[in-house]
DNA sequence: TTTAAATCCTACTTATTCTGTAGAATAAGT
DNA sequence: ACTTATTCTACAGAATAAGTAGGATTTAAA
């Protein structure tokens, strides 16, 4: 299961997609009402998302949140390791944060590894098929 | 990621299905000591593992655990549910554990609920095709 | 029948993460 | 200046994770 610090990223984010117009930007305050997200949690996440450059903001009494990329090119996977972390279900078999098992007995020759490779590889597939445009 | 829970049952299960004969059975010691795992935390997990019938135990001097199913009938998915619950990514898209999302506007139009049941049966689909069996 | 060795059971502990809140600083438009 | 927004940092309460502790129970063998 998901974070709800995750799903409240996805709904923001569908919110910015559905509502900005031509240079226009979405404000924390509709967003938060609209789709029924804890204001001050909201902004701590939007505010990690435009850290990762997926959203921008303007600040000022005509701000709010933009896209800075397509929906289409914002995937699930991207959210997922922005909110949940590593998509690898343990950390010998991630390729990004590859950490050792401390409790390995011989990784050359680890079977769970090598088969949660493969489901990674599969997960991560699943997770980039699916975008905020599929989503709007 | 998995919690450690997780992996130790997995390794354990490993374990006991290379270690045990016909007729025999594999002590908690041994597999505390042999695949890295605390054993009073192993123990809580056996027995977890029992109660959901995919090992039993012998009490007494030769006692110890022995798998209840083959192992190629012992799949990721069954010790996930398990471990970690559900495997949907968030519960109006699980199927065993359904509950509306208390935050939802309209579960009816919701495309993240189908998109996240989307996911779900594909990663039921990779979770069925491990089974001990691969693992061994 | 006693004893040793194993599982079984319940409660507790400690640290971390999750899910927010609070309040002030900063920036921009009117 | 004033209003309205984002930005930043800190804090708090609850839940979960990852074990530990200690004894009760069961069984086989001496």
């Amino acid at each position: 299961m998901i974070s709800k610090k995750m799903k409240y990223a996805i709904k923001a984010l569908v919110y910015i997609a559905q509502h900005s117009k031509e240079n226009s930007s979405v404000k924390t305050n509709d967003i938060a009402s609209k789709a029924i997200i804890p204001k001050k949690f909201l902004e701590q996440i939007l505010l990690e998302l435009k850290k990762n450059r997926i959203v921008n903001s303007r600040q000022g009494s005509m701000g709010g949140y933009y896209l800075m990329k397509k929906p289409n090119e914002i995937t699930l996977a991207a959210i997922y390791r922005l909110c949940e972390g590593p998509i690898a279900l343990v950390s010998c078999a991630s390729l990004n944060y590859y950490e050792p098992c401390s409790d390995c007995v011989d990784e050359a020759t680890c079977k769970i590894k090598f088969a949660l490779i493969d489901i990674r590889q599969k997960t991560i597939a699943n997770f980039e098929s699916i975008t905020i445009a599929t989503l709007i």
